[in-house]
RNA sequence: GCACCCGUAGCUCAAUGGAUAGAGUAUCUGACUUCGGAUCAGAGGGUUCCAGGUUCGAGUCCUGGCGGGUGCACCA
């Protein structure tokens, strides 16, 4: 539908102007532009609206009347073989022929080599998102799930859109933490297992915890411990390494569950070495100052609000996170030179990270305003929280086990009501329950706005009924299904579309597939894959009403057979991209 | 205490400052002689937390309350 815009910006343009010589540029500033068209909230309106309320002042007329004569005006300077024009109250709406639709769009859909609105690469900036960021040494917490989602759905899109995209996932492998598990390391050598797994790093990261609380001492001499792993010290090194390679082995099975991948694994440890150099030089400029025997920049929020000053060097001369952040936004800037850098990071680290671009602009760098976090709402469940500290934690593994089970339960009491000749085997069940459970957990995550927190209960969340992710899964299978059995022939021409597809429901399945591009578009600008989510709950509703209502099938009609399987096509493209942007698998039986 | 985010149907959530605030779920009622019923059609359900303000127009923006969440220098 994209398409369709320019020109009828063209046309009220010069109705306008005709019109009213220079109101529009008096009112809004600027030149009208595809961005003053609306969609009208009922399809039967139209597919673009103009609004005149704008207008209604300078002119010294009711809205209504504007729109009347402007629609007069305009009728003509439109093609009428694409477009109906039709007033409506303070609105001039744009209805498309049928035969635009097919032309415009289903023949878009059916012909594009890559997804339908694709955006030549690289035609547009350079977009960084820093994403998942999850601690080595841990188990993968839920909590990481929602930055590692929204991130993934997101570069992909942008990516999709034209942008020159880079994703890094800045791993939690450096700091204080590290030297507690050293400790905790010698000091439990010999009851650990010769292999090391993860969960023994983290039950012995749980046990020195506990051991803190009666033992202050601990602390002290663990962060000693950090300060010789800085320091460059060969055992703590080993140690180090050992355990980052632990946990990368796991991570790399979640990023495969859900499809994830990225550019650059830079975790905090890969800007060790910037960090002496940067202490330095911000001494030397005395941006850095001594405060309680710690080095602080003071800093403020970028409307001016006060924050407490960012510590880069703690009193016993270690770095900190917000250290390795700065490093790491210089690095990236000096290496990639960006036009804008995401940070997909849950929100209780909103203030950390007007503390980092609080130091870069009191450094003087213009680009911290390219630098932007798009901050992610917790989980809520019943009753548990999710703190390691505590030893009381969810892990992404535990959350993906009680979904598996249950969309497992749901299959198979399903699969017994089912005809012997449908049924599937218990192997394949095994596969499609785990494909519809990682579906249904980053539908939850994503149908939703990324900054809220989220009511997270697994009945609900793995329900096959409803807005979910198997409802969308479902209907992608039944495209499948249905172009198994519809012999493929010749794709037919536009005339023949044209005359064949003709019932409401199936132009309204046309004009939702060509919203596609718009849904992304404003999943981007919005910083919210919800957009594009509930665009694909839509293009499935009207999916399954045509379905209901338009046998693909009609043996004495071949024509009509084609021009619906078609349809169905252009169905199953679009709406298994939408699937790939949002990471959720899509099983070729259910 | 201060800062930021949130408050919409019984519940979970939508809604580029625009047309009658919408879905799902739950409750109730319908729909297969034909492509898979994980579907479709319909009903009831609302003072958008409260009070002001800006605007032609506010769930959306501003101010003040109330309620909830998160954070608040040497953890990440």
């Amino acid at each position: 539908m994209e398409r369709f815009k320019n020109p009828l910006v063209e046309a009220l343009s010069k109705a306008l102007n005709e019109l009213f010589p220079g109101v529009v540029e008096e009112v809004l500033k600027r030149k009208i532009g595809p961005q003053d068209l609306e969609t009208p909230p009922d399809r039967a309106l139209g597919d673009f609206a103009f609004p005149c309320f704008r207008l209604s002042k300078q002119l010294k007329k009711a809205p209504p009347q504007i729109s009347q004569e402007l629609t007069a005006k305009v009728a003509p300077l439109v093609d009428p073989a694409i477009f109906e024009v039709k007033q409506a109250g303070p609105y001039v709406n744009f209805i498309c022929n049928p035969k635009a639709l097919i032309d415009g769009v289903l023949k878009d859909v059916l012909s594009a080599a890559q997804a339908y609105g694709t955006v030549a690469p690289k035609s547009r900036e350079k977009w960084v998102f820093e994403y998942s960021s999850p601690n080595v040494a841990k188990p993968f917490q839920i909590y990481h799930l929602r930055t590692t989602i929204v991130g993934n759905s997101l570069s992909k899109m942008a990516r999709l859109r034209g942008y020159d995209v880079t994703t890094i996932n800045h791993l939690g492998d450096w700091g204080t933490q590290y030297g507690k598990l050293a400790y905790a390391i010698k000091k439990y050598a010999n009851e650990l297992p010769k292999e090391i797994a993860l969960k023994d790093l983290v039950d012995i990261y749980v046990r020195i915890h506990k051991d803190m609380e009666t033992d202050p001492q601990i602390e002290k001499d663990a962060q000693a411990l950090f300060l010789k792993l800085e320091q460059g010290d060969a055992d703590m090194r080993a140690i180090w390494k050992k355990c980052v390679d632990i946990s990368m082995r796991e991570f790399e099975k979640t990023y495969a569950k859900f499809n994830v991948k990225f550019d650059h694994y830079w975790g905090e440890s890969f800007y060790e070495p910037q960090l002496k150099p940067l202490l330095a030089d911000l001494k030397k400029r005395k941006v850095l100052v001594e405060d309680k025997g710690a080095w602080i920049v003071p800093v403020t929020t970028r409307a001016g609000g006060e924050i407490p000053p960012t510590i880069l060097e703690k009193s016993d001369g270690a770095t900190i996170y917000a250290t390795r952040d700065v490093a790491a936004a210089i690095y990236r800037k000096e290496h990639l030179n960006f036009d804008r850098m995401t940070y997909i990071v849950g929100k209780e680290q909103i203030l950390h990270f007007e503390q980092v671009f609080g130091v870069l602009r009191a450094m003087g760098l213009a680009w911290e305003s390219q630098l932007e976090h798009l901050p992610t709402g917790l989980y809520r469940f019943k009753d548990a929280k999710m703190s390691t500290r505590k030893g009381n934690f969810i892990t992404l593994e535990e959350v993906l086990e009680l979904c598996s089970e249950r969309s497992l339960t749901l299959m198979k009491e399903r699969n017994a009501t089912l005809e012997a000749d449908q049924r599937l085997s218990d192997a394949d069940i095994e596969t499609i329950a785990d494909q519809v459970s990682v579906g249904a957990i980053a539908f939850a995550d994503l149908s939703t706005d990324p900054t809220r927190d989220l009511d997270f209960d697994v009945n609900r969340v793995v329900a096959f009924e409803g807005e979910t992710g198997p409802y969308l899964q479902y209907a992608h299978t039944r495209c499948l299904s249905i172009l198994k059995k519809v012999s493929a022939t010749a794709s037919p021409s536009s005339a023949e579309l044209a005359t064949k597809l003709t019932s409401s429901f199936e132009l309204n399945l046309i004009r939702q597939l060509g919203r596609f591009p718009e849904a992304i578009e404003r999943s981007l600008d919005q910083r919210k894959p919800s957009q594009l989510a509930t665009y694909l709950i839509n293009l499935t509703n009207d999916f399954n009403s045509f379905y209901r209502e338009c046998k693909v099938m009609n043996p004495d009609d071949a024509a009509l057979t084609a021009a619906r399987a078609s349809l169905v096509v252009a169905t199953k493209n679009v709406l298994g991209h939408g699937l790939d942007l949002l990471g959720i698998p899509k099983p070729d039986k259910m």
